[in-house]
DNA sequence: TGTCGCTTCCAAAGCGCTTTGGATAATTTT
DNA sequence: AAAATTATCCAAAGCGCTTTGGAAGCGACA
């Protein structure tokens, strides 16, 4: 069933068929309800290439597979995808996956998915400080959003959460809380998020008056077994140089400090405070946590979400103004934080 | 730059160099050659909307992201990804996603992307011991792949790893070391392949001339708090009930269950055995467990590199016999196995 | 010499949609 | 009542590729 067969069952040409389905306003309501029934009865849908090839546009948003692997990461990956996919398909977008692996560069894969128009954007995710790709695209002339910030001089759209503010406020938390010792349990710096963490930390210890010390921060990968090897070398300094206080990437972090904490007899909230990033995770909650998380958190598959609906606005509407949010992140306070023990 | 152009500057008709670059026989090597040098000099890429509809082929594959969404479900989702976006790349394709969100119900899903001809093929994974999307994409007349296997009168495409024999001979290697009381952590059997696993284990329990204690037989979530949690319960039963070996579905429930024997002053090779299955993740293999882990392994990335290629064979040349690969999991024995302590 | 077979190439017809540029009928304006 | 609008609808031209059904050139064979 295609677009001639229905106007000729319905005795319409196709362009009026066409535009009756397309919600153009040239055409009487009465009309338009008819052929609507008619494609609801004959199960008409439009040939997605047809529309393609006549439009030049394809209805599909490129989502970049991580070239970093890990654990945690792959588990935010899915969370972020599922969000991106849950949105383009209610706004009839499809979401095709671009890789470089082996023979491909990075280069290589998205020049053939613009010169093959493919897609009609990308989105990047976890940018790095400097990331060459967003230079790449815009060469190509390919539209893009990125999840995260980088440094560009150019602007480009984006979609972020407020890294700095959040860990500034969970510093800041502590350091009112009366702690002056507080580890840090960052990731690879490298990558803008980890950045902008480190930076909201770090101005939150200056605003109490404390100094920076290397020895608290660590760069590690954001899974369980990094948090348990960090907190043992951690809680294995004297105790007048070790840290009461631990603000971690990730909840896998954060547990991995609590089991080291338990193991030694500590009580988490008590004995040392712990607050994490959340990133909403499924089955992954600061709430439902041993004890409950007091935690940075905001929702990453909401992120996708609403980065596929900035771009597709971007895309169909090109007076619309370039896309650069920074979500606000909440600090719930549960029952991990609480005063320096004295 | 487009069939047109590229064809007006070599002096060539579209046909000659549309086939030139097809590879199809009746152009001379000449005139090829010279086809594929000004091709890449001036950078042609074929359009993909218009191939689409010219030979109505989409030269897209369908992945359908998994309902039951966990910890390591999203891990093994993005590793098995992985593995099909790569190689649906090397071969030319493209994957989209497809996910039954929201108002969106699975059937409809799979009816849009039929009907308007979005997908070729679409790909299932972990699918349920008994599984209506198979019938619901065959009434649909929508070819597609299996990662896995389900109970179905009619053959369908399949590749799937042989998780009973894993498991048969997991749990022979442990009978035959002499232990009697074995637990098995496992998943939910309305999932085929956890289904499998079970067999696998009775039968080789039965062989040795064991009985089957359902007390030892735990179906949770496979992630390390559960496996944790089972240990826990599993341990503290009397002596003479208690097991003396565990066999996992996951690495993650092999984590939990050796976390708690160190804690209570067990050592695991030793006091108790331990095997779990490995699907060959990023940063999260059995011989870099500790200690390294007697593992039956198999990449499920390779899978997802093998179902493409199966799909697109199949796809390509509907002579091909229908797919059906059940693939043997190697046991490899490490340090976390040994004869039952006396 | 005329014909056959082979190689090499081409013109033109789709694929199913969108969109431009009217045309016709109904309504309003002068 | 004629002219100007407006509301509906349509024919036809692409979009850029693949593919069908020849056609031209050329050596070989009878």
């Amino acid at each position: 069933m295609n677009l001639r067969d229905l106007s000729a069952i319905l005795g319409l040409s196709q362009t009026t068929v066409s535009r009756a389905l397309n919600g153009f306003p040239e055409v009487s309501e009465d009309t338009r309800a008819r052929v609507r029934a008619a494609a609801e009865l004959h199960g008409y849908r439009p040939s997605a290439a047809a529309r393609r090839l006549a439009t030049g546009q394809s209805g599909t948003l490129g989502v970049v597979f991580p070239r970093e692997r890990n654990l945690l990461g792959d588990l935010l990956f899915t969370e972020f995808l599922g969000g991106c996919v849950e949105q383009a398909s209610d706004r009839g977008y499809d979401i095709t996956l671009a890789m470089a692996s082996g023979a491909q560069t990075e280069e290589s894969v998205y020049r053939r998915a613009v010169r093959s128009a493919r897609v009609d954007a990308m989105i990047l995710s976890s940018p790095l400080l400097a990331d060459s790709r967003l230079e790449l695209l815009r060469s190509l002339n390919m539209p893009f959003i990125v999840h995260g910030r980088t440094t560009s001089a150019v602007p480009y759209p984006h979609l972020d959460i407020d890294n700095e503010g959040a860990f500034f406020q969970a510093t800041k938390l502590l350091t009112d809380l009366g702690h002056t010792r507080i580890a840090l349990l960052n990731f690879d710096k490298t990558f803008n998020f980890a950045n902008d963490r480190l930076n909201g930390y770090l101005h939150a210890l200056s605003l109490a008056g404390l100094q920076r010390v290397s020895a608290l921060i660590c760069d590690s990968p954001m899974i369980e077994e990094s948090g348990l090897s960090d907190a043992v070398r951690l809680l294995d300094m004297p105790v007048d140089e070790r840290p009461t206080a631990f603000l971690c990437s990730s909840i896998s972090q954060a547990s991995g400090v609590a089991r080291v904490a338990r193991q030694r007899g500590m009580t988490v909230g008590r004995d040392i405070s712990l607050i994490a990033h959340d990133d909403r995770l499924h089955e992954m909650r600061a709430e439902t946590f041993d004890p409950p998380l007091t935690a940075t958190q905001s929702s990453i598959g909401d992120a996708g979400k609403r980065l596929v609906e900035l771009l597709i606005n971007q895309l169909t509407d090109n007076s619309a103004p370039l896309a650069a949010e920074v979500w606000p992140v909440d600090l719930v306070v549960r029952a991990s934080t609480g005063p320096v023990p004295t």
